[in-house]
DNA sequence: CGAAAGTTTGAGTTGCTTCAACCGCGGTGG
DNA sequence: CCACCGCGGTTGAAGCAACTCAAACTTTCG
């Protein structure tokens, strides 16, 4: 009992499922599952077929690409408390193409299929959430594509830094640099040694996770001339 | 009145406008508009605010990531009849990311936002459809992340061949080389290059813009061993 | 038919990777 | 309590795949 009343909350502080009635609310509570991941573990991997929707509840959840013939795999996205992935694959009837593995002891709550579409069915506004959900992952993915193609090592890393959630002039690593690198498309080798390079200019400062920015002008004309 | 009866007849031809009723069709097509683009015209560029969902009506449209200090553009992806863009960033409050561009005189249809957005809270099949759209834009460019992240020339270009629409052994470019090439993540050179050894190890036949594929087996080894 | 655009080819360069050694730290068990 | 292991991270040296640059050639277009 105490336990639906966590995940009417924990739900209804979702972007997603903001303002859905109280009914729909419990409704969607009711009918979904929690998926306990040990650090390591997967979620999911490529080939599997969707079930639904994971929202992760407490830890975090990475997506990667599996290695193909012998290269790393590749970052795609990190997931943590409150964010949803999964829902793409729902609508096409196809196999998950990345693998979802915990960093940590993970938490998640999964929302079934034909709930989700009840949903839709039911509440035009939460169609419409679901829509901006996959554009604003849409726009993420082609902002990586760009960081690939048209950004140098050194831009890579000044632009993640930049927009990296700060407070005051500190920011850190979620997750460890071997993980960042791949998100970036880069060898943990280049990671740390653009790294040092920034600190070198006294730019920046890191230690650990930890990284301080001096001087964020300096770093964002860096980041536009190469 | 001719001219609406081919609207409603182009819309209604479409993946993503399929059994909407006749009303809502024709209520559609009436509020749409045309636009015609000159080859090398811009439909938008980055930055440019959204009005709403473009359908391509007879030509050919490129998306490109524009170029950044320098860089060349960076091809995201083209469409052809019948293939609808800028849907995403509709549903967000955002600008363009990418430029649209046409590769041939081209006339779009204009679908306004808000009238997507009517047609959403009228009819969650639509926003389901519209929903596997997005998902389908997704998956393609998680695809193409994975292309030039985790693969080499010679099988960047394997693995577009092999996804061409063939008929018999044969397929062609769509669009110029130069242009497949920065779709694929590569230099023109390289791209010529890569065709080359693939002409040389008689895998393949290349005439300009058509490719006859002689060995459909070996390019799938090729591809999956680097 | 001439100009512009697209393509191929060769030569030289390079930014990043790979490989391997090394460091530091946290956990574990003797 | 300390030795040991293993993982994450850094650093140096060497290699390479793809890029750039530039010239020759071909096709397209006005």
């Amino acid at each position: 009992m105490r336990h639906k009343l966590n995940l009417d909350g924990l739900l209804g502080s979702l972007p997603l499922f903001r303002n859905l009635d109280a009914g729909q609310l419990s409704e969607l509570a009711g009918s979904c599952r929690e998926v306990r991941v040990p650090r390591h573990g997967h979620v999911f991997r490529r080939g599997d077929a969707a079930p639904g929707l994971y929202v992760v509840a407490v830890g975090q959840i990475k997506l990667a690409l599996p290695s193909l013939h012998g290269n790393p795999e590749k970052v795609v996205e990190f997931f943590g408390p409150g964010q949803a992935f999964g829902e793409a694959v729902m609508f096409l009837d196809r196999p998950y193409l990345v693998d979802a593995q915990a960093l940590e002891d993970t938490l998640l709550i999964l929302l079934g299929k034909k709930d989700i579409f009840a949903a839709i069915d039911r509440d035009p506004s939460f169609a419409r959430r679901m829509l901006a959900g996959l554009s604003m992952r849409l726009h993420s993915l082609v902002q990586d594509i760009e960081t690939v193609n048209l950004q140098n090592a050194q831009q890579r890393v000044i632009g993640y830094l930049l927009n990296r959630p700060r407070e005051g002039n500190l920011t850190r690593f979620a997750v460890n640099k071997n993980l960042i690198a791949s998100k970036l498309g880069l060898s943990p080798a280049t990671l740390s040694r653009a790294l040092q390079r920034l600190s070198e200019a006294a730019l920046i400062s890191v230690a650990g996770p930890e990284v301080v920015i001096h001087d964020v002008q300096a770093l964002q004309l860096r980041f536009a001339a190469g």
